[in-house]
DNA sequence: AATGGTGTCAACCGCTGTCGA
DNA sequence: ATCGACAGCGGTTGACACCAT
């Protein structure tokens, strides 16, 4: 289709984000909610374009938000996911909470595609390297290693160390099949999370969901018509205050959302958590992350 | 101390898909 | 059926920080 630039207009702000501008952002959407991108910066005193405030405001000011010391738990993660979903970052960054398209991407490109090719794993087709090829790249990255490392360390000095990494509900797919009004798009979406607590509306754009963790039953049945049964994931909250409940979603092929609260006190949502942890380490179960991925595209 | 090379990541750009008029 | 508005995605860029020389 094709059409102008919205950052167009004459006097528009580019660039980096001022604390001014950051904070007009964020008193906007605490009392307003997210969307109508559009019209917000102009609602909001903001002489930026609606794009750059939506950027803003999911790459970075969300609260819920986690930001660097990436765990080397989510380093295979994100490996995994992509060898299964490609460039799919906003999938990708969907299963890992509090990290965002943007976060996940440039983690790829700056850290783990060169950990992957000294590896010998070609980071693209996720295939071993050729010999030749991997001396070359292995040559190049060891004069950088040292530095990139050192410096990681020391952003990370000030951080607190970051939960397990956890498999996410997906964040909204566009689905030909399923046709919803933006907003109840946004409310299937949540539909999981809204059941289980009401704390989550920090905003209209399903932020709660971050806090959710996912883990797959092992014994799916796929029926004739192409309907999984008991495709389902053990969710729960990343968020402390929140441990105590978690639910169980049907992640059918037809993005059905169900919700059924399940007692959590024995621990067992840890147990099914460990397994999956275990799902994903072994090479022989790549068949479920496969049909896991398919899930996850249509 | 100065300088050039390299890494990182926030932000931008161009495009696509969806929806409603 | 068409078009414009909108939201969102992935690729790319550029400013800045850091390191080696």
């Amino acid at each position: 289709m094709g059409r102008a630039p919205c950052c167009s207009k004459v006097g528009l702000h580019k660039g980096p984000w001022t604390p001014r501008e950051d904070t007009l952002l964020v008193k906007y959407i605490q009392n307003h909610g997210e969307g109508h991108w559009r019209s917000l910066p102009k609602k909001a005193g903001l002489l930026r374009c609606g794009k750059s405030c939506r950027l803003r405001w999911m790459n970075y000011l969300r609260p819920d938000i986690k930001r660097g010391n990436i765990s080397a738990d989510e380093d295979d993660l994100i490996i995994r996911l992509h060898s299964l979903l490609g460039n799919r970052w906003s999938l990708i960054a969907g299963r890992l909470p509090g990290r965002t398209d943007n976060e996940i991407k440039n983690y790829w490109n700056t850290h783990l595609s060169k950990k992957l090719i000294s590896e010998g794993t070609d980071p693209i087709t996720h295939k071993k390297l050729s010999q030749p090829v991997l001396q070359e790249v292995k040559k190049r990255s060891g004069r950088n290693a040292k530095t990139s490392s050192k410096r990681q360390a020391n952003k990370n000095k000030a951080k607190v160390e970051p939960d397990k990494p956890k498999i996410h509900l997906p964040k909204p797919v566009r689905a030909k099949s399923f046709s919803l009004p933006r907003d109840h798009r946004l409310q299937c979406n949540n539909l999981s999370t809204a059941a289980a607590s009401t704390s989550h509306s920090k905003g209209a754009g399903g932020l709660g969901t971050d806090n959710v963790v996912l883990v797959p039953w092992s014994d799916d049945v796929v029926r004739d018509d192409g309907h999984v049964e008991g495709t389902g994931f053990l969710e729960g909250y990343n968020d402390h205050d929140h441990h105590d409940h978690h639910q169980l979603v049907i992640n059918g092929s037809d993005l059905e959302c169900h919700s059924n609260l399940l007692p959590t006190s024995d621990g067992s949502l840890e147990k099914l958590y460990e397994e999956y942890l275990q799902l994903l380490r072994t090479n022989e179960d790549q068949v479920h992350l496969d049909s896991f991925a398919e899930s996850l595209l249509i």
